[in-house]
DNA sequence: TTAAATTACTTAACACCGTTAGGCAAAATT
DNA sequence: AATTTTGCCTAACGGTGTTAAGTAATTTAA
């Protein structure tokens, strides 16, 4: 008698849809033009059946940000782990690999920091989110620490740190798609270098 | 005869009128809900005339997002002339007039480079637009030519500049209205430290 | 002064949007 | 076999930007 079980099963598949349907609207045409009714369109069904699975489309886009807040924090983990025995080094690894998310996931990251999400926001309800936050400041903090400012502000380094990032990632993501971001030859590209350089000249200011 | 002239003062008041109610809508509401109904609601006259005054609602945010450029151009070349002399100086004045333009006129800021204006581009069309970034660049320019790295790329620089302010506005303006943006003392606010760290960096950089 | 032409404005509609209520038919349970 | 439950759709509400058609007032011309 596993009906009830089947039952899941095709309702979790038609969530699977919804998800999909959605995400491949957005990347052919946008967050902008993703509608409740497109979405139904393309599973074969009508809009009303989403309110099953999501409680409204917020919550919908809300799941998109969750997933893409998991795959940076796997990203940012990897580079934390692998640089475990130097801070600065580590610090700058972390940002590159949020870098390097952003560019990879583009739709994502502009769902999570660009349109109307909070930015930046240290509490926002999702634990990748605050795992993020929570590696990258303890890594300033053993940077300060270690420095010849130990009264410096961590939280405070780490907004300058996010604002160097996002504002260079604002400056690609949204206008020329491939302009200055070209990491086609083996050379890195030009804005890569300049990350480097805004990062190590912060943490040459928690050092020095 | 001076009926035409009459009737073109009558429009350009209804023009006026319509600025008026959409900048009263978005200061209560926000520029998410300003919509062209409400706005021909406030001044008493039905949606369609708004059409006769712009071409559509793009065009009349175009001239929001115009007048903002305008008068952050006007607070720019203020720091520009009142630093003549000192280039560093100079660039950090306009780049604290920018900043402090974003907080003096938080929606028209939102607008110019937030929900979802190509931000930082060089050439959007509107002349002030480029005129500020005219008047930072050749600063900047400045500022290499009389350094240790006359090959550096000014447009970097600037773009490194403009994603430090940018990043750090975009942290304070959507969140917290008045938490670290508190300038009611005569001390100045942790932001702007940090602001005048991150640019005195970068022009360290550029001079040595 | 009266008829024609222009202008100003409104009403109604189109095509979307997110969201909800009600109904119908198929499926599952009793 | 009758009843309950479920799944899904149709229709609608109130909102959006925008356009076409029509009406009433004003200006111009005869």
């Amino acid at each position: 008698m596993g009906v009830k079980e089947r039952k899941l099963r095709q309702k979790e598949e038609v969530r699977c849809q919804i998800l999909d349907a959605a995400w491949q609207i957005v990347k052919e045409e946008g967050w902008q033009s993703l509608s409740m009714r497109k979405i139904a369109d393309r599973i074969e069904y009508t809009s009303p059946i989403i309110y099953g699975h999501f409680e409204n489309k917020e919550a919908l886009l809300q799941e998109f940000t969750r997933k893409g807040f998991v795959k940076l924090c796997e990203m940012i983990r990897a580079a934390y782990q692998a640089h475990i025995d130097n801070a600065p080094a580590r610090l700058e690894a972390m940002w590159m690999a949020y870098w390097n998310f952003a560019f990879a996931n583009r739709e994502s990251y502009q769902l999570m920091y660009g349109v109307e999400m909070g930015c930046c926001t240290i509490k926002n309800g999702i634990p990748e989110s605050e795992e993020c936050a929570e590696m990258i400041n303890s890594t300033i903090q053993e940077i300060i620490a270690s420095g010849k400012h130990p009264d410096a502000d961590p939280c405070l380094k780490y907004f300058t740190c996010w604002s160097v990032v996002h504002g260079l990632i604002s400056i690609n993501i949204t206008r020329n798609p491939e302009a200055l971001h070209q990491s086609d030859d083996d050379s890195p590209n030009l804005n890569e270098l300049i990350l480097k350089d805004a990062i190590a000249g912060i943490v040459s200011q928690m050092l020095n």
